[in-house]
DNA sequence: TCTGGGGTCCTAGGACCC
DNA sequence: TCTGGGGTCCTAGGACCC
């Protein structure tokens, strides 16, 4: 961690303290590889890439010595292992990941308890009142890094800066094993002479629509007229750009994010045109959704299926609920159908998902015997909660119903 | 294109209501 | 019927992120 790195990305050092870059940005390197390779140390230094070897799969994850090659996360398998043939492809084994996941945010909640997990490896942390006892943004970095090494092993990135939007930038460029401070006053020149794709929400096509108007960096669509941003990208993509643009990034950090939709999805070997096998599978989703449901406490109002065709065209079909549920057998009666009246025509499906959104906080499998449904199944499913989460889980009213359907006469299945 | 699985957010049209 | 305007909900599709 020395500061006269030579690619300069350590430019501001304890010197260029500033109040106003509260926001941390914590990522972690290479994260499934890395924890790969703490099981596999012999392979430390070496092309490594972590994904399944199946045939359609994509690459999960790579070491920075299989970047190099040019292989990137999202890569299908086979263009990476023809850019890398000596790569080592290592399955993925996501329990663990959780795992060290759950370590690395228990850690970064060490320093403050305004922690933000954004996705399994990257947090954004507001420091603002930790500055107090732990000294400037620098030194908490400082003290993160070094403390998530020394307790799990994994490097990981910071950046600092007055908004989450540059501060996420500043981790991206400090990376790997670095950590980045921009000062407010520096953030401008920092922002600007990156290129359009730095945005937040600018992929490959904004980019593309971006480059052909003109506009290259940041820079550029700062100034950019707000009506041509708007013709190329709609109202809200505009007003969100130009205000990044220059920094302007009100979002603060929030540690409770609700879940908005649970979903599962899975692409097949081959494509598949049997409707008792999709049906099959269709089970399975739905009976994975509605036990993350119920683990969650929440039911879902609106039921979602997902299919894609050999030519990779995908479509959606969806049906809200008079009541929301949280029962798989629910969730898949309605997908069922819905494929049913999607797909009637049989065509090779590459990949099916069930998903649950418009989440309420009603637990809707307590009122599963004031329906039609077959108890038993019910029942399993209350089983498995408690089997998996343990038995303080399942809540007595819910073992209560049969009963109290059988006297009232309705039990009779 | 050889293109995963978990998500979020936005747009646009139609239904419906006042 | 030549038929307003605004708000909300539902649905389908697509871009994007990790």
């Amino acid at each position: 961690m020395s500061k006269q790195d030579g690619s300069g990305r350590q430019i501001s050092a304890e010197a260029v303290d500033d109040p106003a870059a509260h926001i941390m940005h914590v990522d972690m390197d290479a994260f499934y590889a890395s924890v790969e390779l703490l099981d596999h140390p012999e392979l430390v230094g070496k092309p490594v890439i972590v994904g399944h070897a199946s045939q359609r799969s994509v690459v999960t994850a790579a070491t920075y010595e299989a970047r190099r090659y040019g292989v990137n996360s999202a890569m299908p398998m086979a263009v990476a292992l023809r850019r890398c043939p000596q790569a080592v492809v290592l399955e993925p084994h996501f329990e663990r990941y959780a795992h060290y996941s759950r370590r690395v945010m228990e850690l970064l909640g060490t320093v403050t308890p305004h922690v933000e997990q954004l996705s399994v490896d990257e947090a954004f942390l507001d420091v603002a009142g930790a500055r107090r006892l732990l000294g400037s943004s620098w030194q908490i970095g400082t003290l993160l890094r070094e403390r998530v090494y020394s307790e799990t092993g994994l490097r990981c990135s910071a950046g600092a800066a007055a908004t989450k939007f540059v501060a996420k930038l500043a981790s991206s460029r400090a990376k790997p094993d670095g950590l980045l401070v921009v000062p407010d006053a520096g953030t401008l020149d920092f922002l600007h002479p990156l290129p359009v794709a730095a945005l937040w929400g600018v992929g490959g096509k904004s980019e593309e629509v971006l480059v052909r108007l003109g506009l290259r960096t940041v820079g550029d669509v700062a100034h950019a007229p707000i009506d041509m941003l708007r013709r190329a990208l709609g109202d809200a993509g505009a007003q969100r750009l130009h205000a990044l643009a220059w920094a302007r990034d009100p979002r603060p950090v929030s540690p409770g994010r609700d879940e908005k939709s649970i979903g599962h999805e899975t692409t097949f070997e081959t494509d598949r045109t049997d409707r008792a096998e999709l049906h099959r599978v269709l089970l399975e989703l739905s009976d994975a959704v509605g036990q993350r449901l119920r683990r969650a406490g929440v039911s879902g109002r609106t039921i979602a299926l997902k299919l894609r065709f050999a030519d990779f065209t995908t479509i959606s079909r969806s049906r809200t609920l008079a009541d929301p549920t949280d029962l798989g057998r629910r969730i898949y009666e309605e997908a069922r159908s819905l494929y049913d009246q999607a797909n009637g025509s049989a065509r090779p499906v590459r990949l099916i998902g069930v998903r649950a959104e418009q989440l309420t906080g009603e637990v809707a499998s307590l009122g599963l015997w004031d329906d039609d449904e077959d108890w038993r199944e019910a029942e399993q499913a209350v089983d498995a909660v408690a089997e998996r989460f343990g038995p303080g889980t399942v809540r007595p009213a819910a073992l209560l119903r049969p009963a109290a359907r059988r006297r009232h006469g309705h039990g009779d299945d």
